[in-house]
DNA sequence: TTGTAAGCGTTATCAA
DNA sequence: TTGATAACGCTTACAA
């Protein structure tokens, strides 16, 4: 298909380039509502369509977003089978589509940083899924680009961030168990870094643990990896180690899944025999068996709103530095994996 | 972050800049070994980094990929939730990423067509995934695009396609009950279009029924959309309605899950009450309870040979016509859904 | 083997 | 209000 220009435009309306640059860019106002109806007509019947690359090249913006999202433990694909990550690139798809933007989803390869794509792609903006090493972000500073986190608690100020309160997360799930009438409660979680997500529902667990007089017992967290299998494997080990927990809180809807897995391998049952609850309210805790128990965050609304800070940031001002964290709001819907102990 | 133009590179190399372009792009044979090493040099001096949209513009390769899959029915969020498309996407984006190559990824809105991204983007080809109408394949033409179609069984040899063998699938699926010794068998499928991917299954049906010498009774399908919920309304159905029927082949993983659900809904377990197999094998059909048995395609593999074939369409040759579709192979996955009728 | 220079489609500057 | 025209960064004839 042949591509119809600007300048083919101009010479079908009878005016400049430039004219038909600014009636496509809505300078109104730069020109007389006859050449607006000249041109938009020579638009239509050319059925002209704009180059991007053109576009972008010639310092304007390119309307690309790059959207990061981790990988698997092989570095092979993307997090995206982990629907709390598809969930998300959901919202914001719908969000950038709606303003006229695409968006370029991709991992990042190891050792490699971001750099060279935002670069390259002349991005408009970036939204960045995971946890990465320093160096990323000092890199992605460089760039100058608004740049919006999910998944950080990164402490600077040049970054956008769109997060959940998780402590409040974690002590929510907990005091559920706990008010449910279970004294015995495990964590089953990922690796607990500083900052982290992971520690901050990890705090959550032990406020709602102390707050409740009980003890904080070390031997009931199991802290690995979140994913399915972990959870299965500590699920396992929960039943043939620990009969004494009675239920447990699992940092993630899918960790949760493998926890219910590993019991019921070893002949425990959810919710008679242990009573667990997950975090995130993916799509799939309501169509398992029994339905999760769990904290929800609105995963794709998550999404939208950081496309749309995005936005926001690269219409605002070039330099306009990030405000507050937007936290998102955080929610125990009650399903049919936590069994009340202690009937009052 | 300034930019280093390949003029910038030139100067210090001491060469011109279309002696650095041929370096950038491998064409060697133009150039001394001399100049290449001089050009190296000065690319890591400076960190050079290369400008896709000038390199799209110059009427070279954009190095982009558009990938589009299929929306939810109210046409506000990608189906991306669905971990079969997220899974292919996986696939897809491994590949590409490994050439260099980039994915931009979206759905198309209603009665939008893909043509204008395909053309503001420059895009080098594009993967599409799920059922359009025929005049977004017929605008797709026009662009003389490398295309991939994942899920379609369109008859035109303009279109790549990487499929399975469908008609195949469901014949496996539901020989495979028959097998068991069920003979009252149930279809819940979507909606089943003229040569498309539900009918191709439910002519598998129909011939493993055939072939057992069993009656096709209409009253056995369930036809409405491919979705959990709709698996669960059948479940339901079949539950109450139907206590004669002991088996239930659903058309995808996804629609499996949903009839189980419908099916404990109604105090009907699996497989002791009724047996059911699926269709994919998507994560989550290894992690549900009871696990589900069901025909399985390497999906992430799928998407991955999307990519290949696309890439190979793309470098082979501007006008090469596609060959033979690619067929994916298909295997049984026998887990714990489908229970053994006649022992014997 | 190398360098010069003409595009590629837009935007933006600056006169008119 | 308009219209030439110079960028933007790169590729690629064509000349040297």
């Amino acid at each position: 298909m042949k591509r119809i220009t600007i300048r083919e435009v101009s010479e079908k309306a009878g005016v400049s380039t430039a004219a038909v640059s600014y009636v496509l860019n809505g300078r109104i106002g730069k020109v007389s509502q006859e050449t607006v109806d000249k041109v938009r007509k020579a638009v239509d019947e050319l059925g002209y369509i704009p180059d991007f690359s053109a576009r972008s090249l010639a310092g304007n913006r390119s309307k690309l977003i790059g959207v990061v999202i981790p990988q698997t433990e092989d570095r092979k694909q993307l997090l995206l089978q982990n629907p709390f990550y598809s969930e998300l690139v959901c919202g914001i798809e719908a969000r950038l589509r709606q303003s006229g933007y695409h968006m370029i989803l991709s991992g990042v390869d190891k050792g490699e940083g971001y750099l060279d794509t935002s670069m390259q792609r002349n991005l408009d903006g970036a939204i960045i899924m995971g946890i990465y090493q320093e160096s990323f972000y000092e890199d992605l500073k460089k760039v100058r680009l608004p740049i919006v986190l999910i998944d950080s608690y990164i402490h600077d100020s040049y970054f956008h961030v769109v997060g959940v309160d998780d402590e409040l997360g974690g002590y929510l799930a907990t005091k559920h168990l706990i008010d449910n009438g279970h004294t015995a409660v495990a964590l089953v979680t990922g690796s607990i870094r500083k900052d982290g997500v992971m520690e901050k529902r990890f705090l959550g667990y032990k406020r709602a643990l102390k707050e409740a007089g009980l003890f904080y017992n070390p031997d009931y967290v199991f802290e690995d990896s979140v994913s399915y299998e972990y959870g299965q494997e500590a699920g396992r080990v929960i039943a043939e180690k620990h009969p004494d927990i009675t239920a447990v809180f699992a940092v993630s809807d899918m960790v949760a899944l493998g926890v219910i897995s590993g019991l019921a391998e070893a002949g425990r049952h959810v919710p008679d025999d242990v009573s667990v609850i997950g975090f995130d309210d993916i799509s799939v805790a309501r169509m398992c068996h029994p339905p999760l128990t769990t904290i929800r965050q609105d995963i794709v609304g998550r999404g939208s709103m950081a496309a749309e800070r995005l936005l926001q940031a690269i219409t605002d001002s070039e330099e306009s530095l990030p405000q507050e964290p937007t936290v998102m709001p955080l929610t125990l819907v009650q399903r049919d994996t936590v069994r009340r102990l202690t009937p009052e």
